[in-house]
DNA sequence: ATAGTATATGAAACCGGTTTTAGAAAATGG
DNA sequence: CCATTTTCTAAAACCGGTTTCATATACTAT
């Protein structure tokens, strides 16, 4: 391995001036320079990240840290934070939380002591006393209006979609409408639930009808049969969010029941399965690979400018109408 | 941030009897020790991992490279590798080389420059002359039967997984059995060409009929397009993987054509959405999440026993029968 | 001509660990 | 009892970069 000191000794200068060279950073005369990039060419001389790390105290990498790398939201956003990280020179290193307790098992301790620059947080499953414990690193939170001084966080107006969604079950002639919601301690899921409400409230002729589900695709099977128990009659599901609503679709396409022309469902979060599905499902679509994009520009910007405010970016979900709610005869 | 320095001032003791007691190697009386431990503990002492690796050359991370993480095949393996680099101390960095063109954006070189420990390469983006120049680096490559010297390589059998595939449609009636094959520079569609091949030449009442795909959904729904347009009495199709069988499904349902009444489809791989979708898909299943889990632990031994000799691990398929090519009556 | 500033460079210290070296003390043994 | 061997420890060197410090020279400005 070559070392800054045997690009030195073949520069005829000292290792603090290719270190100048390297870094692009104080005096060095043309004539120097020029020379010490020649050696450094002809060398092969890569500097070591470790030695370099340690003396600048980072590391080039980013830490994205999701809960079920799995679950198919987390794949597309990983792979647009991991273009950006590699574009500007980061590595991203994977975390999931799910199944690994916080308390005795501190990720972001753990990734601090290996001097990780940054971390983009997309779980629930480190709780924010945990967060503030590492107020001093740059973070970026997905999906979680958190109150940590200096992270920036990064969401979609869940209450503006999920008003879009029943707006559109609605539009598209649904008179009985039922939400299956997302647990409850994600914020999330309340704010879906509370955009479907804010609708049904807002129309006399509609009631509300919620059932708990656990944004999993058994879980959205389950809540429909309950739903089905109490309400055999309702011919509008939105579900807070797609594998739920791939849940649903399932389930009722084992009961015979027709996806759209007995019942129309949405669902949300645009995942790529959606799409696939068949019969393609309608979703409030969020933009999940430029929300990893985003994640980790914000984070590269607040390593870069360590004293940057806290920040809250809110994107617009489009509607995005397939088969499931397409009770018109016009073919897409 | 507390340096082993400082432990060793508040134990009145030395920081090389610090660090033999942090790496339990060397004589270190029992007083002393005790005495280390317990200031470690007061003062939450953790060692910089930085310094560490620049000391040791290591990094305690492993790197997983995939062609694309939104291909649903590589979560599942990855969450497998992550769990056991975890449980073992180690950081997974995660790449995608898709879009990169790798002579000049040499990933293993930067993560060599970052000490990164070992690398699971699960993608065909890397050609094996890069490969071989890093040839002293741990290795595990997946899907691929390379001649790294010192590499560990992971596949399933895929020619037996795929005359099972055959066989299988088969057995359940078909007559006329197409197959759908992925893009040959990889080894894999090459040998699940193969094994289709070798079942229909064994019996002379079959006919081979073959066309290229490129392993997406995509492809999948033009491939079948183009069969169905030379062939439109086939009633048996092996997609040479998954996501090619969801688009055969999809097309076919949009000829209303019906699955598995009119054609049985079978795909390869074993990816959660085959469960999912509707109708489930019958697949040659491997075990991916095994597979992401084996990798991590052949790589850890080898980064553990760097002078291990270059080993082929070759994991069964299991054939799982679902809706898409179940045509006896009874119900699953 | 002289002070003051910008440019240029190398030596040395530093980042925070590990490892080697060397010497002292304790245990073993012939 | 003296020669080894084993145990124990601290000082110093090292990993491979960056950064500070000190010094020297070349420009400006007064």
């Amino acid at each position: 391995m070559k070392t800054i000191r045997d690009v030195a000794k073949n520069a005829g200068v000292s290792p603090a001036t290719v270190s100048r060279v390297l870094n692009n950073k104080g005096y060095v005369s043309e004539e120097k320079k020029k020379r010490i990039e020649k050696v450094i060419q002809e060398m092969g001389f890569e500097p070591n990240q470790v030695a370099r790390g340690l003396a600048k105290k980072t590391s080039n990498t980013l830490a994205l840290i999701v809960s079920d790398i799995t679950n198919p939201f987390f794949p597309e956003l990983a792979k647009g934070a991991e273009y950006i990280a590699r574009s500007h020179g980061y590595s991203l290193l994977l975390g999931n939380t799910k199944g690994v307790d916080n308390e005795s098992n501190d990720y972001i301790k753990i990734l601090m002591n290996k001097y990780i620059d940054g971390v983009i947080i997309a779980t629930h499953d480190i709780d924010s006393q945990l967060l503030e414990k590492h107020r001093e690193t740059p973070m970026v939170i997905l999906e979680m209006e958190n109150e940590i001084e200096n992270a920036c966080t990064i969401k979609v107006d869940n209450i503006q979609g999920s008003v879009t969604a029943t707006e559109h079950l609605i539009s598209v002639g649904c008179k009985k409408i039922a939400h299956i919601y997302g647990p409850l301690y994600d914020q999330t899921a309340k704010e879906r639930l509370k955009g479907y409400q804010e609708v049904i409230r807002a129309h006399d002729e509609y009631k509300e009808l919620t059932v708990p589900g656990d944004f999993t695709i058994d879980g959205g099977i389950s809540a429909v049969r309950e739903l089905l128990d109490e309400h055999p009659d309702i011919d509008g599901l939105f579900a807070g969010n797609d594998l739920m609503a791939v849940g649903v679709i399932k389930e009722l396409s084992r009961l015979k029941i027709r996806v759209p022309e007995d019942i129309a469902v949405c669902g949300f979060d645009g995942i790529y399965l959606t799409k696939v599905f068949s019969p393609e499902i309608t979703t409030i679509e969020q933009p999940i690979y430029e929300m990893g994009e985003l994640a980790a520009e914000k984070l590269i910007d607040r390593i870069k400018n360590p004293h940057l405010n806290s920040e809250h970016i809110e994107l617009k979900t489009k509607l995005v109408i397939r088969q499931s709610s397409n009770r018109n005869k016009l073919s897409l």
